[in-house]
DNA sequence: GTCTATAGAACGATAGAC
DNA sequence: GTCTATCGTTCTATAGAC
């Protein structure tokens, strides 16, 4: 992205993908650096601590899923807009290296007071917004509250069962719930 | 339980309080034992590990909910068996010392290798054995695929969000789309 | 006596930090 | 690449219950 920091960029990336696969506590600094190809005392350039790098990759998450949320709002109408939003959650099932919601399990590893946790609350912020948009209704209505519980279901369900068909079956609610309104 | 055994039943006790709360990686051997008032001996006396401590906690939590599953079940119709069991983690979702479902916490921390990996599956299976039970469905119809969708939902939003209203919605969820089926 | 408990020191490995 | 802290684990020593 910015050729200025090539280190930076790379660990970023690096911690991305071993974060979100093996989880936060279970990746050491020394997998992340290995796999970035850079010099331990770059990532101490560049960060203050792991928890930084933390935070950086949640944040480079959080970018990544606000550009999803305006493709699919770009979509002409409410259920057009879900079901775009539902068919890319279900693409996103099927990769082999799919872990669920980066965000969700960044909740349940990390203390609610870590600095890194506030991006976790922009997120579901950002998703309530999406939502939202997306039906035309108020952030924090009962219908954008039911689509919440969908996409969270749908993904979590989608990791642990190993089965793709459970974002089609939340898919589903959100589009019931959403025509029921 | 066993009276034979306090140690280990003050272990297992502190344990769960203690990795429900904090997560399991962020809670050492030594707060547990603290917290528990026993010798670290006792600990390696009745477990070989740490592990083995958490899948005696994830073992204890499952026993929990198939308590809370039957107790659902002897309820007379699929509407009060859904209510039953939603009013039951909507008063849960409002303790204080709520952190979530404890197999979806667990999940995102341990690796799927790790032999405590297979009481979060027994978990999912007896998750769907209670629904389909609930609605005299088969554990594996889109109905009850909904219903885990709902239960996933509803905790891990209450979680995040701090908010037990999240549970309500889920549960409207469930109730609508069992109708519905 | 044997089993299980307690208290604490000490070891080895790992991981974060500089 | 080194330093240091921490964590899981093991060991020594001792006391009480059946």
């Amino acid at each position: 992205m910015s050729p200025a920091h090539p280190a930076r960029d790379r660990l970023v990336a690096a911690a991305a993908d071993l974060f979100y696969r093996q989880g936060i506590h279970a990746t050491g600094i020394d997998e992340v650096i290995a796999r970035a190809g850079v010099a331990k005392a770059s990532l101490y350039n560049n960060f203050a601590s792991k928890d930084e790098l933390v935070a950086a990759y949640l944040r480079d998450a959080l970018e990544r899923s606000r550009r999803l949320f305006a493709e699919c709002l770009s979509e002409p109408d409410p259920p057009s807009r879900l079901r775009s939003f539902f068919d890319r959650l279900a693409a996103g099932a099927t990769r082999d290296d799919f872990a669920g919601c980066p965000f969700a399990n960044a909740a349940a590893e990390l203390d609610p007071r870590d600095p890194a946790s506030s991006v976790l609350a922009e997120f579901d912020r950002a998703l309530a917004d999406f939502f939202a948009r997306a039906i035309d209704d108020a952030p924090d209505s009962p219908a954008v509250r039911r689509l919440v519980v969908c996409y969270v279901g749908a993904l979590h369900g989608a990791k642990v069962r190993h089965d793709p068909r459970v974002v089609a079956d939340a898919a589903d609610l959100a589009l019931a719930t959403w025509s029921r309104a």
